[in-house]
DNA sequence: AATGACAGGGTAAACGTTTACCCAACCATG
DNA sequence: CATGGTTGGGTAAACGTTTACCCTGTCATT
């Protein structure tokens, strides 16, 4: 068994008070005893026992997160950034995988609950479907979604702004003289789905060009993109440009093009959203939208603790306004 | 604050203990009064406070697990693998980046070992480096590595054969006709780096071709891909292969060739190494040695319940034969 | 009918901390 | 010199469970 205060206590020759005293530093002690109860403590490596002390303290110090789908390429930069702010403040990750199933979403939810986390993240799977479970939880313990929110629910969010992001992609391909814009994106049922085709849409409103190409919705996934193009392909002329609704689905879209000798940026536009690890290495490397990692975390914590300190503050919902990125999917090199 | 258990005994009409056996199961109680406790946790939402459960039980149901990056490619898909293994007994998974990091590691190790996690899973950053905070923290709980290992400490290790793996690369571009066989792969301080490197020189060896090319280490990265390529460049003459030591690598050194206008696979063949989720969607899509995920999270946590069931079970280390995934990057489509 | 096994209930200790509360000593102030 | 504040120490309760231990009643066996 560990060492415990108790053990330190003694050798010191303390009372159990006292060293914890000593040891979290809780209140002043006298220099001779405090001293006594460090040198104890390092002789005996005496390590606190978190268990105890959360219980004690009624906080665990730790964060829980649950994801859609931790191997999904956007979702580790986003963990990774949490992560690592997490650690600036001396707390845990204790992270979950939704695997795309509301059910399973549920059940990991509850099991934080019951790890007494201080706080949950949360990547809702659906819009819809991920309701009840966020709702439920949400009178219990602080919640903060990220990138994507639930439905007629209001929980705090932080993400970044999908219509604006979509405009920014729609007038990239259109001043570079694109006026048949399709897009190939994933079905509403998440916020980012809703938000990236409102934001298609409204962006090709604006810019009063026909909307004469298809919208195809399928998954976020590079599989889509592929089949997405293959149907593009079947048609009997190509759009001037394809907005796309991830980076996944770019590089679906980029494959099955390339595959079926059609070149991009010559013969067709490509745009993505995210701007994942890989949009760079891309080829031909990916014009796309970036999502800011560190500020979404940086924002999501903040956001955790302001209601962790006041239950009461006012529900917010933070768009982060990203930025384009342009490679050359769309400007190709002269 | 949360319903406890002491309510829903009160509820009930019972004592804690009572109630206590009922939630758990620990040992028969008769029906009516089980059915009253159960009702009474029904009605008031009762979940039990795993904290409370772990401090008295002595164990938390709870992995840890460090990683060296975890936004890193390769890296979530074996989190992912992990943490869906540990779902299914009903376990929980406290994730820690080592920000590369070997100092970082170890405080990350220490955090986990004050959560009393009851067991720990670790990627090492590094063969030398991580050595001492792993060699401390064994001691304590059962410990497993996977994929990377650490030098002259025998501890558990779950990975794959990297000497094997390359040795199905390089016998591969061997009999696609190669005997100029470039490797490009990371330096000597991990044990993939390691194993990967030796694995080159012995197939080299094996079949007998000159090592007239140069073997250029630096990070398991795109950038140093990139870089990399461009030495090869540079050279009066490019080899018939190159053979990375993973798919970043393998992905930055496909960009610079694309870029210089040399054409994969004609001029030249090239492999990755772990066949993450974006080889299949390179251009050319790379022919790499598959990781298999998932059987490394099953023997991982296998060999992690092993020695916590008997800490004095002799170290293992389960080496998996991985496999070569052949695509376009070495035999283009005709 | 005595005995023993067994089933099913309760009481209370224990897990390792933190901290409310109490107390003694000391010091400054009037 | 009495008073009151402050400082630094200890005692013990509390956090919410689980479980060792004990007790009582029932039933089968002799």
């Amino acid at each position: 068994m560990a060492v415990t205060i108790r053990e330190v206590a003694e050798r010191a020759g303390v009372s159990v008070a006292t060293a914890s005293r000593v040891l979290t530093g809780s209140r002043n002690v006298s220099v001779d005893l405090a001293e006594r109860v460090n040198e104890a403590a390092r002789v005996l490596g005496y390590r606190h026992n978190a268990v105890a002390r959360a219980l004690r303290r009624g906080r665990t110090n730790t964060i829980g997160m649950v994801v859609p789908e931790i191997s999904n390429p956007f979702f580790p930069a986003i963990v990774e950034s949490v992560e690592r702010r997490l650690q600036m403040t001396g707390r845990d990750l204790l992270l979950c995988d939704a695997q795309q199933d509301p059910e399973i979403e549920r059940k990991r939810i509850m099991a934080l609950v019951d790890h007494q986390v201080d706080g949950l993240i949360i990547i809702p799977v659906s819009a819809k479907a991920s309701h009840t479970a966020l709702a439920e939880v949400s009178t219990r313990m602080p919640v903060v979604q990220v990138d994507r929110f639930v439905e007629e629910y209001a929980a705090d969010w932080v993400g970044v702004d999908g219509s604006l992001g979509m405009s920014l992609a729609v007038e990239h391909v259109a001043s570079l003289g694109a006026t048949g814009i399709a897009l190939v994106s994933a079905t509403l049922d998440t916020s980012a789905g809703q938000q990236r085709h409102a934001g298609f849409e409204r962006a090709m409103d604006r810019i009063g060009h026909p909307r004469d190409w298809p919208q195809l919705l399928g998954t976020f996934r590079a599989e889509w993109g592929r089949s997405a193009a293959a149907i593009l392909l079947d048609g009997d002329r190509l759009p001037d440009a394809v907005v796309c609704g991830n980076d996944e689905i770019a590089i679906g879209v980029l494959g099955e093009f390339r595959r079926r000798h059609v070149h991009v940026p010559d013969d067709v536009l490509i745009t993505g959203f995210d701007d994942i690890r890989f949009a760079a290495l891309a080829d031909p490397p990916l014009t796309t939208v970036r999502q800011p990692h560190e500020q979404l975390a940086a924002e999501c914590i903040r956001l955790l603790d302001a209601r962790a300190a006041d239950p009461d503050t006012p529900v917010q919902r933070i768009a982060i306004a990203p930025t384009l990125v342009v490679r050359e999917s769309t400007v190709g090199t002269p």
